[in-house]
RNA sequence: GGCUCCAUGGUCAAGCGGUUAAGACAUCGCCCUUUCACGGCGGUAACGGGGGUUCGAUUCCCCCUGGAGUCACCA
């Protein structure tokens, strides 16, 4: 057959060649070993942990080489586009500290000279490289239907052959010039498929970076290189794009491990050289006793908008993802627990080869630590910000007045006491823990551990001597001698001694008065509470107490 | 099922032929403490099984078992 010919009828319109592309897009032109790496999402705009965790690695390899970080849009999938998507990628990852060198929906027309960054632009250089492939005899159009395609399935599994379009069974392979001709007159739809040169007898030997030396019987599935849209599938598209974009190193999860031999035949039909490869093991699920992918599907912690609805700030989210990203990047934060994740020398060679088990315990002890790293006004800035997009109904509660809640946070994180507190972890449970400072959000509770009779007494007692301008020392005396009073001992020693010989210590006083004045049994320092609340409120809180014991 | 990857406590993991087998989270106990937290101290808890190689295997090789991924005109 001529093949010449055949590219003609089947591409006539293409004019280029793979020489003006490759000059067009030449090497790049960096020092010594930066790399070049990229992220490569569908435009769906759902952005996931997973995602997130690629990200950060291909963010660190390429800009702790001096490198450059792009992202470019998958969307050869018209089934997976989203309005507004690129956008959503970009705004999301940029809350979580990641931006782009070049690409897509970045604005640097002095960069962006690898483009265009979304695929189902860029049909010209797919066609111009599938038409110096059928010249060569390396590819070929494919007629079948999908029913024939799932009826040559059938027949492979019951006779326990390799399913796929291969060899004897790739029909459309054999076809003469005017069979293909006759078809296209006649209108049918046809996709593009690679003839696969490889056999399964002989083996490849692939070199994953975080792997190892991997070996795989080669490729001989004729793949589908073009869609009858015309559109390049995933595998094509991902060799001339990472090609021509001169992508270093292709960080991607460790799905994609067994379509390596397909790609390894892709490169070396076109002629290009493999980047280097970094699958990534998989974040893992526990589900109903065993472990599984996590799915976007199945687990709502898998989207990035969970962490940012829940309020969860993004420095924990990416400590968290570095420490399983690399096996000794905790330890190096816990002795530099102040410097930026960037001084962290990130290597690829401390990537975990298994996947991880997600671990949300794991998660909240980080962003406790983290919260507990930032100073109160970075703290308060970052709770009005998300109170105001996720609850912006309870703004007028919570900032009705910035000075008190200021107070509160520093209460809450101990600032000015001998060690920060760590109750914040994330927005949504901090502000549900601060519901007792808001006469609007407070739960009252009228559950005590001793008789209702002896706390009203004690409880009216309290107030009638209450002095709001008291320090806390001295409101502390007071309430020791109020105890005493009602046989509380103020000696801790005493009581514990001989615990029987009182009615209670001064903890049991003091828990009467916290919870009528919070609600609950356990609080930060009530003395700083009734400061924050102001003597209206607390004296209103512990009347409304009283009458509802009677 | 074919192909491939993975395998140290409940979880994340250090280890890279000889160790009392680190550390973190979780958990339990004690201390500190007017509650809760914070903090301090301590405890429970691991090399999946079987063969080799070796003077010696958690470490190297093989088999088994177990877990995961993939077998589309989706990426």
């Amino acid at each position: 057959m001529d093949y010449n010919k055949l590219a003609d009828l089947l591409f006539g319109q293409v004019d280029k060649t793979p020489e003006y592309w490759e000059e067009k897009f030449p090497e790049r032109n960096l020092p010594e070993g930066a790399q070049v790496t990229r992220m490569a999402p569908s435009p769906t705009g759902f952005i996931h942990l997973g995602n997130l965790y690629s990200s950060l690695a291909d963010e660190r390899i390429a800009h702790q080489s001096g490198g450059v970080f792009y992202l470019r849009i998958e969307d050869t999938d018209a089934k997976r586009k989203v309005e507004g998507a690129v956008e959503t990628i970009i705004e999301v990852l940029k809350y979580f500290g990641i931006t782009f060198d070049e690409g897509a929906g970045i604005d640097d027309l002095v960069r962006n000279v690898y483009g265009p960054y979304f695929q189902r632009q860029r049909v010209e250089i797919y066609h111009t490289y599938v038409k110096d492939l059928v010249k060569r005899g390396l590819a070929y159009p494919c007629f079948c239907t999908e029913e024939e395609l799932s009826a040559i399935k059938e027949q492979q599994t019951a006779e326990k052959a390799l399913t796929g379009y291969h060899t004897k069974w790739a029909r459309c392979r054999n076809l003469t010039y005017e069979e293909i001709e006759a078809n296209i007159k006649a209108g049918k739809p046809y996709v593009m498929r690679l003839r696969s040169t490889g056999s399964e007898d002989r083996e490849i030997i692939f070199q994953d970076t975080v792997k190892g030396k991997i070996r795989f019987p080669e490729n001989i599935q004729d793949i589908v290189i073009l869609k009858s849209d015309g559109i390049p599938t995933y595998h094509f598209a991902h060799a001339i794009d990472d090609h021509l974009m001169r992508t270093t190193t292709v960080v991607r999860g460790e799905e994609w491990l067994s379509s390596v031999p397909v790609h390894y035949e892709l490169f070396h039909a076109l002629g290009f050289r493999m980047p280097k490869y970094v699958h990534t093991a998989h974040l893992m699920k526990m589900d109903n006793g065993s472990k599984r992918k996590l799915s976007k599907r199945k687990d709502p912690e898998l989207s990035l908008d969970f962490y940012r609805q829940d309020g969860y700030h993004p420095a924990g989210v990416k400590v968290y993802l570095m420490t399983l990203l690399n096996s000794n990047f905790e330890q190096w934060y816990d002795k530099h627990p102040d410097s930026p994740i960037e001084d962290f020398p990130y290597s690829v060679k401390k990537m975990a080869q298994s996947g991880a088990l997600f671990d949300i315990a794991k998660l909240h002890d980080i962003c406790k630590n983290e919260f507990a790293k930032l100073d109160p006004q970075e703290v308060f800035d970052f709770l009005k910000t998300w109170c105001r997009t996720y609850q912006p109904d309870m703004m007028d509660v919570y900032f009705a007045d910035d000075e008190k809640f200021m107070k509160i946070i520093n209460l809450c994180m101990g600032i000015g006491g001998k060690r920060r507190r760590k109750d914040f972890c994330y927005a949504k449970q901090i502000f549900e823990s601060l519901a007792m400072y808001f006469d609007e959000t407070l739960v009252p509770s009228y559950e005590f551990s001793y008789d209702n009779e002896l706390v009203k007494t004690i409880l009216q007692d309290y107030l009638a001597a209450y002095d709001h301008t008291a320090n806390s020392g001295e409101w502390f005396g007071a309430l020791k001698a109020l105890g005493e009073k009602y046989g509380f001992t103020g000696d801790m020693k005493a009581y514990k001694a001989d615990p029987d010989a009182y009615k209670g210590n001064v903890s049991h006083v003091a828990e009467m008065l916290r919870i009528a004045i919070t609600g609950s049994s356990n609080s930060p320092d009530l003395w700083t509470i009734n400061q924050i609340l102001g003597e209206e409120v607390v004296r209103r809180r512990i009347g409304n107490v009283i009458e509802h014991l009677n």
